[in-house]
DNA sequence: ATTTTAAGCTAACAAGTGTACGCTGAATTT
DNA sequence: AAATTCAGCGTACACTTGTTAGCTTAAAAT
């Protein structure tokens, strides 16, 4: 059973997909995007949209699904690179900052809809973010031995000092990319730095 | 001379602002207004509104102007209460949060529009992050003797934490709000911690 | 007292939106 | 071979949108 219908059902599924996250550039965003433009663009009829998607934040759901575990397996692999030497700070940054890069147009929409209009939008990208506190929290705490509510404050600032930088990346170049990235780097050592001096002070006075 | 004509004006210019701020509640985002509901709000004709604004993205920037504009004073008034004791820290970031509590309407805009959709937007509210930055900078100079390139660095994380965890508090009771408060107060003494720390280390090695 | 100004109005337009309904035809199941 | 399923289509409806053109009317200027 080759699955004939399936098999192009998912190729139009896939070319709704693609039309959306073609259409997200700097200069509309998803909530403005119209249901009958994605359709057109993916080469369908408008009314065929509703044999794939409910409406369109199921569509956009979808997008944000898939960016936010895209994002977590290469930040993972990259985490696995470490073994080989190289400051895991550093490395993870890189990841991030590269990876909003090449996906400027799922990340915009993650950062747009963080505030955005729909509940489940909101509550899906705060699960992502959630996701990536906690790995960076388990990791703080196994490999720093980092006491535990000190690692979640710590991690908490982390996330939302390179998730901010990520947002600012969007708009420019290699070089202004490249000395954001630098200094978000420098940022994440502070943290860290101060982190691990809290924990000092606070161990010398119980 | 009264200008019963200019007071009139302004009058459903006020009317025009408020309408809007009024309908900028979660569930929907300024982009999303429309100028003919605004206008039915505000109780004039559609086409009166050309009278106030050219568009509707001039309204928005009229509230982005002025709700940065009440937040930086603010924050000023806080700081000179600092000579009366407290941390500096500390009544900064209650003041801060207390504002977005307070305006959570042109916080949501300011969020929505600075990842958004129209440059002009996102220029507008990248001018009002970088006063706070520049604000923060000046005083860790010259009140913590800070070095210019270190401070400004500790500077911007501390406003992207601040900002990240005020965009948080938006959907927050009371009890979390204080709770999330309490750890961004710590978060910026974390960086602050860390960036002394950093600079203690490279003084002793130049 | 007369003229000018301008805030606000009504009417109208062209364009775009989401979605309900029912049909077709090929893939699949029986 | 016959029956069923269902992705995709065309038509149609009821709205909403931004914006233009021209009128009214009271305030301001002359």
């Amino acid at each position: 059973m080759a699955g004939v219908r399936a098999q192009q059902k998912e190729k139009t599924r896939r070319a709704l997909i693609h039309a959306a996250l073609n259409q997200l550039c700097p200069e509309s965003s998803f909530s403005s995007l119209s249901l009958r433009e994605v359709a057109r663009e993916a080469g369908i009829a408008p009314t065929s949209f509703y044999r794939h998607f409910q409406n369109m934040d199921e569509l956009g759901l979808t997008l944000v699904d898939e960016g936010g575990l895209a994002l977590r397996q290469l930040l993972r692999q990259s985490r696995q690179r470490i073994a080989d030497g190289g400051s895991i700070i550093e490395i993870s940054v890189h990841t991030f900052m590269d990876y909003v890069t090449n996906n400027k147009n799922i990340f915009r929409l993650m950062l747009q809809e963080q505030a955005g209009t729909t509940k489940e939008f909101r509550l899906a990208i705060a699960r992502e973010i959630d996701h990536f506190k906690k790995e960076l929290t388990d990791y703080l705490r196994t490999e720093r031995q980092t006491e535990d509510k000190l690692a979640r404050i710590q991690s908490d600032a982390i996330v939302r000092v390179v998730f901010s930088a990520g947002a600012d990346i969007l708009d420019m170049n290699a070089q202004e990319r490249a000395q954001l990235t630098e200094q978000t780097i420098q940022q994440v050592r502070m943290i860290a730095r101060g982190a691990a001096n809290l924990q000092e002070t606070s161990a010398t006075n119980p």
